[in-house]
RNA sequence: GCGCUUGUAGCUCAGUGGAUAGAGCGACGGCCUCCGGAGCCGUAGGUCAGGAGUUCGACUCUCCUUAAGCGCACCA
């Protein structure tokens, strides 16, 4: 199957096979493992203890006649062992299969299809255009970027969106908040208050002179009803401007940008509750619409979707909006990327998708916790509305755009991070993304070095000999199990795993580095393309995360 | 009060029912006449918050207790 090592593949299927002599109908789930401890081979099964109880036998007869039909050409040595483990030993000839198959398969190796070119969307930063990004939002850019790499690796059609809260409360704040500032600035303050809850970044003191500069001091003797439009448009445009070049600066794309205002100029949301009112979802109620959670997900109330006054709630537009990605649009799968003060929203979203008659199975969450930013072994604190805040553009200046999403993407995503700014800035072996990064490049220099004297690499296979050494069939099991940590990353949407994953494979790739000799040994070639084949590798996990693979550092 | 999330080495965290629980940082001790030392090797460090249950087997699943964070609007 693509993307999968064609002599892991091979090992299991004697697995497999085995397992099915004895009259097991569904093997799928069985695959060798990778035992924690040496004594226990190279590979080890725990199949005979799953099916004792449906083979109504001991585990260890089980053990034994799987061993007796397991017929491989990589096995060289099989022992039965604890309470009916298969534990095998492999030889030389599997580890340089693995490798000369990873080799082949270049830059899909790993590609394994999970999604079968489903459409799968996934929204997420979709900050409110009220102040710059910080760092909070950056882990989302960087999650949501990464795991849409990685599902467009792993076969999913992939959309990536981002939703733009253009209309609501904030952006009224937002607009108030701008318009004081600009009378402030002229000297008239008292006749536009600061709000209560406004914006008090430094930011809207820029946007306000700007305003100045291009439209005068006209505003000043304008009624704040005629005026407030032109400050809402002009700074939330102006700020989303912002978010867009620090998302490209932090090299996240983004195939669409949603503004809510559609929702409310396409009666979306009307159409929406109208549709909620026909399948017995919402009804009326002290002159409000409200929408059943009490019944759907047991929710302590029911929620109400249109106040009284008319205007429609946040609760209302979301649903209009998740109904245009899955009906609309024909998503077969959505991914939000929310912040996890909203957790308590996912069943009331959930029980929505399931109300427009989808499966809210196809609908995944994924909340991230906050970034505790540590300098100087401090916490800074953040707030947006406070106007204290250390930005995301900041923290790519200062820590560099490799560190900084290396570091949001370590832990995964509903933990809490402490982003050490002194640590991302360290260059050395304590800060894991270089150490990733410099494997890399260490190789290219190996193949450098090589290839200065007009050596060539190409077709030449790998001398088992090699796979003497601890250091060298560790290494190309890791990359043996490659694509399995893929499987993992993309089930899960977990980038945590790539990087997990390609600080082992880096540390591996380390050990064996420093064991021997690589490119003034006998055996040469085939030490340059095993590491070569480690390399490829590293720079597909970095690729993965967004992180650059420098071929010199 | 109800709900969600989280308690794993000094610190920050991995570990989706498998054998003797791991990594990074920090601490301590070694390795450059040599392809890149931005590296390697080793040592110390644990009541997996506590208790009960489920089973061949539990850090992992269930329940209770406890601690922390968050959520329970006609806010977004």
């Amino acid at each position: 199957m693509k993307g999968e090592n064609l002599a892991v593949t091979k090992l299991n299927d004697t697995l497999k096979n085995s397992i099915k002599s004895l009259g097991v109908e569904d093997v799928s789930g069985f695959e060798f493992e990778k035992p924690r401890n040496e004594g226990h081979g190279d590979r080890a099964s725990s199949a005979a203890m799953k099916l004792a109880k449906t083979l109504r036998q001991k585990p260890s007869d089980i053990a034994k006649k799987i061993s007796e039909n397991l017929q491989s050409e990589y096995i060289d040595k099989i022992e039965i062992a604890g309470a009916g483990f298969v534990n095998v030993f492999l030889n030389k000839k599997f580890y340089a299969d693995v490798i000369e198959d990873a080799l082949k398969q270049g830059d899909s190796y790993g590609s394994v299809n999970i999604g079968n070119h489903k459409k799968v969307q996934v929204e997420f930063v979709s900050a409110n255009p009220t102040g710059p990004l910080h760092i909070g939002h950056g882990r989302g850019a960087a999650l949501g970027d990464s795991v849409a790499r990685i599902l467009k690796f792993t076969g999913w059609d992939v959309q990536r969106e981002y939703y733009v809260n253009d209309s609501g409360l904030q952006i009224e704040t937002l607009g108030r908040s701008t318009r004081a500032r600009y009378f402030e600035i002229l000297g008239r303050g008292e006749d536009a208050p600061f709000p209560d809850n406004g914006y008090k970044g430094d930011y809207l003191y820029d946007i306000a002179r700007e305003i100045i500069n291009l439209e005068g001091e006209k505003f000043l003797e304008m009624p704040e009803k005629e005026s407030l439009e032109f400050f809402k448009k002009y700074a939330a445009e102006k700020i989303m401007g912002e978010i867009k070049d620090d998302l490209e600066k932090f090299r996240v794309s983004f195939d669409n940008f949603f503004p809510e205002g559609y929702l409310h100029e396409n009666n979306l949301v009307y159409s929406a509750m109208e549709d909620l009112k026909a399948r017995g979802y919402a009804y009326e109620q002290d002159g409000a619409l409200w929408f059943k959670t009490e019944d759907t997900i047991g929710d302590d109330k029911d929620r109400v979707l249109i106040r009284a006054n008319g205007v429609p709630t946040y609760f209302a537009a979301d649903i209009a909006y998740h109904r245009n990605k899955f009906i609309t649009r024909g998503f077969e799968r959505v991914i939000d990327v929310w912040g996890a003060d909203h957790h308590g929203y996912i069943a009331r979203v959930k029980a929505a998708i399931k109300a427009m008659g989808k499966n809210p199975d196809d609908f995944d969450v994924l909340l991230i916790q906050l970034v505790n930013l540590i300098r100087d072994g401090v916490n800074v604190n953040m707030s947006t509305r406070a106007g204290e805040f250390i930005t995301l553009s900041e923290v790519m200046d200062e820590a560099g755009i490799d560190a900084t999403r290396f570091f949001l993407l370590m832990r995964k995503s509903d933990s809490k991070i402490d982003f050490d700014m002194d640590l991302a800035k360290k260059q050395g072996n304590e800060n894991p993304v270089y150490y990733v990064q410099y494997a890399h490049a260490r190789v290219c220099g190996l193949t450098r070095e090589y290839e200065k004297n007009g050596a060539k690499l190409s077709s030449e296979s790998i001398p088992e000999e090699i796979f003497n050494e601890r250091e060298a069939r560790e290494l190309a099991n890791m990359i043996a199990f490659f694509p399995d940590e893929i499987k993992a990353a993309s089930a899960g949407l977990a980038p945590h795993v790539i990087t997990a994953y390609a600080m082992s494979l880096a540390g591996a790739f380390h050990s064996f580095y420093n064991s021997g000799r690589i490119i003034d040994a006998p055996d040469a070639a085939g030490r340059v393309r095993l590491s070569q084949a480690a390399a490829g590798i590293v720079r597909k996990c970095l690729e993965l995360v967004g992180v650059n693979a420098p071929e010199r550092m």
